[in-house]
DNA sequence: GCGAGCCTTTGATGAAGATCAAGGTGCATA
DNA sequence: TATGCACCTTGATCTTCATCAAAGGCTCGC
């Protein structure tokens, strides 16, 4: 075993946790090492994959931060979702072997590159990778439905609140504070995401400053108030 | 071999090459009968299963129509999805043990029920399975994706006429009209799908009514110019 | 370290679609 | 076959957010 190796064990990597070895015992966790044995560095900017490119692999975030987009042929774009690390990008490719979105690192970032045929042969195997796999899919699916109910059904302050509050609480799941954040993405892939305009987003963080919610700093997000983006995300809490 | 097992078998199901059974070999079909054992009826308004159920099986759409909806704390709701024969319905509960939705039958309707733990065993069995499981997963994914485009980016009119394309498209699939359909739904479920209210709904097809590129009465919808609708779609056709 | 370009903010105006309201239609059930 | 109710249509008005515009600030690459 080689010191490459070693380094891209996911035995060793400390968002087992969160990622796709998530539950493994030894034995599968070191089969699990042998299938994901290598790792692609993609510069800010850079496409992790694009639309139409050959379906191989499925990507877990390994640092970094990725933005998926799909694009209309008027060249419309829409933010799909925001990957952080431990997350899993490319699930889109399965159905038709290529991909219909594309995967662009919005800063530095790392990725563990795992070939989907030798995925799918292991989860034969393991019943706990097996069904790992179908959580993670079923958890994409999960997401979309609520981005949905997001863009179906509420204002433009419910959905930024909503986004707010949805990324301090993954981000906090790996181990970040609770209500301090820096955002990858600008506020026109924001708007993008939440299908509202660049203007409209950045008024609504003034509105969230004005209220004493936040406090923004470009990037920079100090949430001063979490009950009262609760609030405005889900206006009826009366009991 | 009793009357009702046959009567159940995918192997004699018309609807084999569109379903889970898609793929498979005689004998791998053979073992997938052997899966797929039962079947339940669903009234019309009535639920296949509500947020909250504990998550078993997977469901097909053997005859009938069904919608899926989220909804919030406060009560609103949203469509997910509308399911038509053959399509696969529940992917939403794997992740958590629980659904995360409701499905409602908009007529009656009839299912083929698929406990998720059999699927997943025979699916370690046959990767032919293995892979489909998947590629309805990744299928169920992108579709999302695509309908986020839709709330995101696309105004009243371009999302009725893909709404529309996206119904007779899939209706053809199944041997129907590629102009004329019933439309399952009322204009409010239509209208919690595509994020816009049921008047709009409702003057969206009267507009196109009036520009000579449907007929509608009622719940029939005659498509006269399908040209006309991917225009609408997609306005930038200038080659 | 500096400059160019991108990102962000804020204001003024306009348009799309929501809301409120009032019939009208047709289907389901008795 | 009758009738009640759910569903649909259309009009008038209002709200929210998009659009257009301009200026300031930050960051990144050179």
């Amino acid at each position: 075993m080689d010191i490459q190796s070693i380094k891209v064990a996911c035995s060793s990597c400390n968002l087992r946790e969160l990622c796709l070895p998530m539950g493994l015992n030894p034995e599968e966790m070191d089969k699990l090492d042998n299938v994901i044995s290598t790792r692609r560095r993609i510069k800010r900017g850079a496409p992790l994959f694009n639309t139409g490119d050959r379906f191989t692999s499925l990507f877990a975030v390994r640092s970094g931060f990725f933005k998926t987009c799909v694009t209309t042929a008027d060249g419309r774009d829409q933010v799909t979702g925001f990957q952080m690390t431990g997350e899993i990008i490319g699930m889109d490719g399965i159905v038709s072997d290529r991909h219909s979105c594309d995967a662009i690192a919005l800063e530095d970032a790392e990725v563990c590159v795992m070939p989907f045929d030798q995925v799918e042969e292991l989860s034969r195997e393991f019943t706990t990778l097996q069904h790992h796999v179908h959580k993670i899919m079923s958890r994409e699916i999960v997401r979309d439905h609520s981005v949905m109910l997001l863009l179906g059904s509420m204002r433009a302050e419910e959905r930024l609140a909503a986004f707010l509050l949805n990324l301090v609480q993954r981000l906090h799941a790996r181990g970040f504070s609770q209500s301090e954040l820096i955002l990858r993405m600008t506020r026109e892939e924001i708007g993008s995401y939440l299908g509202m305009k660049l203007e409209t987003v950045s008024r609504t963080f003034s509105k969230f400053v004005e209220e004493g919610i936040i406090e923004v700093k470009q990037r920079y997000v100090h949430i001063k108030d979490t009950e009262a983006l609760k609030q405005i995300v889900n206006p009826q809490t009366c009991r």
